[in-house]
DNA sequence: CTGTATCCGTGTTGATACTG
DNA sequence: CAGTATCAACACGGATACAG
């Protein structure tokens, strides 16, 4: 043999690829290295810069998320803009048929509802909280509800419009809400799915909740978690 | 340094978890490593042996496999079992919950359908190709139709019940069907997905139709793919 | 302050060869 | 058939250093 070692260009080394021509197969060669689909979600409710995905991504670090940038805007997945002046500042975005993309997220959550080693007790960026919101929503306890619902998650704002036993999420200005909820994303997720009080949480300082009370607590019996899966066995 | 190769417990071999309490990033705590998700693909239709996996998974090296295979039994996805005599053959099947997560692969297989790089020409596995039906099937299209279709997929069968718009699907022995398709996976994405005529590929010889010729043209316009994603820019 | 590029230690992945 | 052992290549993450 005497091609030993051919010098291969790095950048021709692209990826690994699946020989498959399973639909599965093939978007987890666009969307299945790590991190890559946590990018995603940050960019869910709108345009983010780097460092605010990065906040949102516990553990990732600057080189690997510029890598997965690059690898999802050449997949089409997102796009880099630049915002005009004043703001000036470099945003990724979702395309449209990145934002095609939440039934993913929304598959992937349910199952892992059911695991019995899912641990909520970590921390939780507010763009998976209201994802989380979306996905578990039920659709019956909804029914005849009409409202909208204001969220002081750090320093992002979303508003919930719950309609016809439906939910739409909104990033940004809070206006005409009928209820508000402040808190870390944490905290809000330990009042809807981890069953500890609105009060006990207000007297700890972690949630504070504005405007229509009995509209708060409703709204948080509105998102049941699925039994565990019996362990096997 | 003293300690060069410190005998390291096989089970203290932690992997990289997000530290997230976002469903979706357990779900890839759980899944999301190369390869686990094409193992649980493959294990959709029933039990298999660890070379029939492998055959089902072009690229694959039994070491992965078998790290795979141990982890995904470990988060309680699959277990191992042992046929009984004369069998006798180790086998490994999804749990209840590991067969719940037929919907991640819808929701990947539906969104990777519009993807402009999918490459439907790279080798599908059988259990891939029907998985893709159940996610395909246009439910309108389907509707009044009530037939049983049998697949003879190299050396596996499967049946697949059309009725009221809904199609179930089982490995196992052909009974009372209407219809059979007999041919390598790849043939029959041909003729369903890639608009290939039926005659053209029984012409080469590629793809046999027994029984109700007429059902089988039918049931191949049941699954439309759809459109591609427009290209950013 | 925002993002990118580079080095480096470590762990993961994968091809090949080998064993029961 | 069902894996294990070995080794090389690569990806990840941390820590910078650098550029606008």
């Amino acid at each position: 043999m005497k091609l030993r070692k051919i010098t291969v260009k790095p950048e021709s080394r692209r990826h690994r690829w699946y020989e498959d021509a399973c639909g599965a197969a093939h978007a987890l060669d666009l969307i299945g290295e790590r991190w890559a689909l946590l990018v995603m979600r940050e960019l869910m409710w709108g345009p983010k810069r780097f460092s605010d995905i990065k906040a949102g991504l516990p553990g990732i670090s600057a080189n690997i998320l510029t890598q997965r940038l690059e690898g999802l805007e050449a997949a089409g997945v997102l796009v880099r803009r630049k915002l005009p002046p004043p703001a000036a500042a470099q945003v990724y975005e979702l395309t449209a048929w990145g934002y095609e993309s939440e039934p993913i997220f929304q598959a992937l959550g349910r199952w892992a509802a059911r695991s019995p080693a899912h641990d909520p007790t970590l921390p939780f960026s507010a763009a998976s909280l209201l994802l989380s919101l979306r996905t578990m929503l039920d659709p019956l306890r909804a029914k005849g509800i009409d409202a909208r619902i204001g969220f002081r998650l750090g320093v992002e704002t979303f508003t919930a419009h719950l309609a016809d036993g439906h939910i739409e999420i909104a990033r940004g200005a809070l206006d005409n809400v009928d209820a508000i909820f402040t808190g870390a994303p944490p905290v809000l997720a330990a009042a809807i799915y981890g069953g500890q009080s609105l009060e006990s949480l207000e007297q700890a300082d972690a949630l504070r909740v504005e405007g229509d009370r009995a509209l708060a607590l409703r709204f948080m019996a509105l998102f049941p978690l699925p039994s565990k899966a019996e362990p096997p066995g």
